[in-house]
DNA sequence: GAAGGCATGTAAATCGTTACATGATTTA
DNA sequence: TAAATCATGTAACGATTTACATGCCTTC
């Protein structure tokens, strides 16, 4: 039974007590979104799909239309069987503004400040709303992850702006025609 | 000229001088993959699309069948606008481990600790693969980001590690039936 | 002349976001 | 009673991976 990668939040949330769609996209905002996102055009259609499985019972509708579900014995030991899953563990990891450092030479030095700054920026908002849901009492682990993450991302691109800034010092108007190789 | 998220490489690539699809991805498996991946099945598309929309023009077939292009002023100019664009920089972080970390509790010790063994693992080898690819002489800043950012990884899952081991002596086998919310 | 690396390309399947449509219930 | 929030769902599109098909060129 394997499960897809939206069936491992949603069938570990159910696990853990929530019941409805809406719940487990509430929760997952508040707590695993940093590194395992789903929106509702995956969560709902997942919800049919693991009931159709047996890995969730649905039982009929609640107050406005809600419809609550509860895991199974088959659910928990799919759940079991993949947290103990010697499988390669998936990982990504996507950065535009890592990108555009990477072209950098291609662009003027005020376009590279201006990007770093950017990202310097949101890295504090990031930040800021982590120490939001720690003080909410948040002791999860991959919470402190998340904070000391972004803490060390945010360090990083300070400190990639400050290497830009000494090197508009030296050279104010660095070439930004790239040479062709011949 | 709104670049997809693969144009974004494959005509930076061509701007730093490289000239067929297959030299692109071999660079960038060295280079950018880490935050900024493209598999053949993106590259070679992308290279059409490009040709068509005249950012790259491609000569004749080389040896091989080799398909060599280059950038034009076009390219270039949809390149810079990117490059100094303030648009919300894309960032995606995506880590099985932490959901599975996230979801503890419902796993016995045992599967955790071999699950963050794994991780720790895992990390030492990419970090292996960074320092070659350093010993080769690349000096860009974005090997760096990945250097500091795999050693900062790798400590925290030793870590996990750690606090899983001391937590497995003080209480050998923790529950790991979940209780139900009523 | 066989093997292996160079090189381009397509097709299928999956994954994920976004926008939209719909309606119930609570609160101002 | 209007607005906000709760709640479920679908459709369309775009991104991405993987597997496959094909052929050239060099080296052993």
């Amino acid at each position: 039974m394997e499960l897809s990668p939206t069936a491992k939040v949603v069938l570990g949330m159910i696990a853990l007590g929530e019941r409805t769609g809406y719940d487990i996209k509430r929760v997952v905002e508040r707590s695993t979104a940093f590194f395992w996102g789903a929106s509702f055009g995956q969560i709902y259609p997942e919800l049919a799909r693991l009931e159709g499985a047996g890995l969730i019972s649905g039982s009929s509708r609640g107050p406005r239309g809600r419809k609550e579900y509860e895991i199974t014995a088959a659910g928990r030991r799919a759940l079991r069987t993949w947290l103990a899953s010697p499988e390669p563990q998936a990982f990504a990891f996507r950065s535009e503004g890592l990108l555009k450092a990477f072209f950098g030479d291609l662009a003027p030095i005020e376009d590279r400040l201006a990007n770093a700054r950017r990202l310097v920026e949101w890295n504090e908002h990031v930040l800021a709303l982590f120490r939001e849901i720690e003080a909410e009492g948040s002791t999860a682990e991959a919470l402190t992850y998340g904070v000391e993450f972004i803490k060390w991302n945010l360090d990083w691109w300070r400190r990639h702006e400050r290497r830009l800034k000494a090197r508009a010092r030296t050279r104010p108007r660095p070439e930004t025609r790239v040479r062709h190789r011949r």
